[in-house]
DNA sequence: GGCCAGGCCGGTG
DNA sequence: CACCGGCATGGC
C-alpha cells in the first residue's frame, strides 16, 4: 500500500499517452528470411510467422535477460551466421562453443545452458511448461507467450515496476503477478495492445524514467505526482 | 571506474 | 517467504 496514489492514472490512460507520444514500437524485431539486417515491423502484429522466426524471438527473450538488447542482438547474429538459430543445431553444438557464440550477451555459460534447455523442450507451450524449464522465469515466459505466440499477456519488467511505482499505481515492492493482474483486470486488451504497451514502457524507461529520472519532457509528467514534485524541486 | 541493462537461480535466515 | 550474491558483457 505504501506509496500508492488513488488518483494515479489508469493503465489504459498511460497506454494512450505513451502511444500518442511515441507511436507504435514494432516489437519484436525479427529478420525476415531474405533480409540482411534485423528489422522492426511497425504495426505488423502477425509476426513472427515462421517457426524459425518464432525460435529467434524465444532465443532473444533468453539472451536479453538483464542485458542490453544491443548485446543480445549481436549474439543472435552470431547464431544466425553459424546457422544455429534452431533447436537441432543448438543441441548439436558443445556447451562451450555455444557459449562462445553468444559471448556478447553476458552470462554466456548460463545462457548457453538456458538455450539448450529450451531447445530440448518439445511439449505444449504454456506459462506453466515454460516456467518448468531451467532459465525461464515469469518475464521470459510471458515474453515468449506474447511476442512469439501472440497470447494476450502483459509482460512485467524492471522498467514497468519502476514506472508504475513512481506514478503511484503500485507499491515499490509489488511482485510480478500483482502488477500483471492489475493490468489484466483494468486493461483487458488483445496481444497487439499488450505488445505495444510493454514496448512503450521500455521506451519510457530508457529515455525518461531511468534510475536517474529525466522528468523534464516526460510524456507522463502531467499525471505523475513523482515527476511533478521533482520538477518543483528543480525549479 | 561504477552503474546499469527488456532476469533467473540457489542458498540463507 | 523475502532477500542476496553470482553470473558477465559493453556503453555511458
Amino acid at each position: 500500500m505504501f506509496g500508492m496514489n488513488p488518483r494515479a492514472p489508469l493503465p489504459k490512460e498511460i497506454y494512450a499517452a505513451l502511444f500518442s507520444s511515441f507511436g507504435p514500437q514494432g516489437w519484436w524485431p525479427v529478420r525476415a528470411e531474405n533480409e540482411k539486417s534485423a528489422n522492426y515491423h511497425p504495426q505488423n502484429y502477425s509476426l513472427p510467422e515462421t517457426e524459425s522466426q518464432k525460435f529467434e524471438v524465444c532465443a532473444g527473450a533468453i539472451l536479453c535477460q538483464n542485458t542490453s538488447w544491443k548485446n543480445a542482438s549481436k549474439a543472435i547474429g552470431k547464431l544466425r551466421s553459424a546457422k544455429a538459430l534452431n533447436g537441432r543445431e543448438i543441441l548439436a553444438l558443445s556447451p562451450p562453443s555455444l557459449a562462445k557464440l553468444i559471448h556478447s550477451s553476458g552470462c554466456h555459460s548460463q545462457k548457453a545452458r538456458k538455450l539448450r534447455e529450451f531447445a530440448e523442450f518439445n511439449g505444449k507451450v504454456s506459462r506453466e511448461s515454460l516456467l518448468g524449464l531451467w532459465g525461464i522465469g515469469p518475464e521470459t515466459a510471458d515474453s515468449i507467450l506474447l511476442y512469439a505466440h501472440h497470447e494476450p499477456v502483459f509482460v512485467v519488467d524492471a522498467y514497468t515496476k519502476r514506472i508504475f511505482s513512481r506514478i503511484g499505481l503500485c507499491a515499490k515492492n509489488a511482485d510480478y503477478r500483482e502488477i500483471q493482474s492489475l493490468v489484466h483486470s483494468k486493461f483487458s486488451v488483445s496481444h497487439r495492445e499488450y505488445n505495444e504497451f510493454h514496448a512503450l514502457l521500455v521506451k519510457l524507461g530508457k529515455d525518461y524514467c531511468r534510475a536517474k529520472p529525466v522528468c523534464r519532457n516526460c510524456p507522463l509528467k502531467g499525471e505523475c505526482a513523482f515527476g511533478k514534485s521533482r520538477l518543483n524541486e528543480v525549479l
